[in-house]
DNA sequence: CGAATACTTGATGAGACTCAAGCGCCGTGG
DNA sequence: CCACGGCGCTTGAGTCTCATCAAGTATTCG
């Protein structure tokens, strides 16, 4: 089964398209490997990714990373009920964003009703996705965890057969419960099986994506 | 880490207590193993549990399923985005639901602002709930699972030291993503260890919560 | 060109799943 | 009251997958 791997862009909650928030918001730029804020940090904005990716995780008290969802252009990140961010954000790539204060759930729900439902939209969604990903790290083996990963990529990318993987294996690895080696391995089986071909370590060709959906049934 | 297992009760939401629905709601009884709504169901009512417990759970292609969370006195769940439940939930024990018509966002949205809120915080808890859950399945040894569920479990029932379990062990192995025969086993190494007693099958005594607690670092 | 980094590959072992008995509890019926 | 089944749980033995440890190769960048 499909796992999304970001929250949809704003045009999809809404077809009207996206709301305007009562100021334009702040352009951010942030460098490959830097973080924009902390597991724990007070939620004072939420963000649109205009170029780059984002990855948000938590930290195990083993030193080990789980991230939570990758985010690409367009989609948004970052919002909170209580206040605070229970993951931390950190830019895979050198990335742009978009900063828009954030005022805590009370002003987004006494005012605009678009608004409001363009964010209870993402909270929706963004809880399905969250499931879906769960569900993938709970059950699935390593091969039907890597199938999972690239079909999404490629369905988030803009072709149905290259896909390219900005991310390293080790972010990869973290995010699919695994360790960078049984992640290459899997993908080096996959090329020997013809499911994919590897020209470079981060892009990968769908030869067979019909085999890669049959892992998962 | 703990694992929270269910959405909080109402009154955890809105200090001022539980917003006041249209209508009454209906009360429903359900006995044990009973489905309520299957996977792909209209989503026309949410429910809130009286007594009993529920679990929401996805059916996988290969028979086995993975149960999402359970659902006791006081908990809600059924709500959706886009009128489709994206979940089964099915009775663990008999038990006694109230449901309340559920006409979509819009509704709730351009309504009262309290009734908004409340919908609000248990989207973005239950999020919070899954992903902490989806953490755990991915990155938890069989006795760091056990365990969290443990705690859960004792968290959320009367007593601090006694748990008792309504569900069988199918439906803790398919909550914590593993089979019947490693939750016996782990259960039983925990009480050969003494962090617990099993005076039953469905009782559980706490004797060492701290080493449980350690498991999870 | 050299060094650092990222990725791949191999050998080994631990942990969980599978298959298969073996309890133990509880309800039913004699 | 006890014998009998049925069902849920436990325990055991063997296997398999993936993590770990350890090199080895490729790629990037100064």
């Amino acid at each position: 089964m499909p796992v999304s791997l970001a929250v949809p862009a704003p045009h999809a909650m809404l077809p009207a398209g996206q709301p305007a928030f009562d100021s334009p918001g702040t352009v951010i730029r942030l460098a490959a490997e830097r973080r924009l804020y902390d597991e724990g940090d007070a939620a004072r904005s939420f963000y649109q990714v205009i170029g780059g990716m984002v990855r948000t995780c938590v930290f195990l008290s083993d030193g080990r990373r789980q991230i939570d969802a990758f985010y690409r252009e367009g989609d948004v990140f970052g919002f909170e009920a209580d206040g605070e961010h229970l993951l931390a954000a950190e830019a895979v790539t050198d990335c742009t964003l978009l900063a828009h204060r954030w005022r805590g759930l009370q002003s987004v729900l006494g005012g605009d009703e678009r608004l409001a439902s363009w964010f209870f939209g993402h909270a929706m969604h963004g809880m399905a996705r969250t499931r879906r990903h769960g569900l993938l790290l709970g059950r699935g083996s390593a091969a039907q965890k890597v199938a999972a990963f690239l079909l999404e990529m490629a369905e988030r990318g803009g072709s149905d057969t290259v896909v390219d993987l900005p991310m390293g294996r080790q972010d990869i690895a973290d995010y699919l419960g695994l360790t960078i080696e049984t992640v290459s391995r899997t993908l080096s089986q996959m090329e020997r099986q013809g499911t994919i071909r590897l020209p470079a370590a981060r892009k990968v060709v769908l030869r067979n994506s019909d085999a890669l959906r049959d892992l998962n049934a």
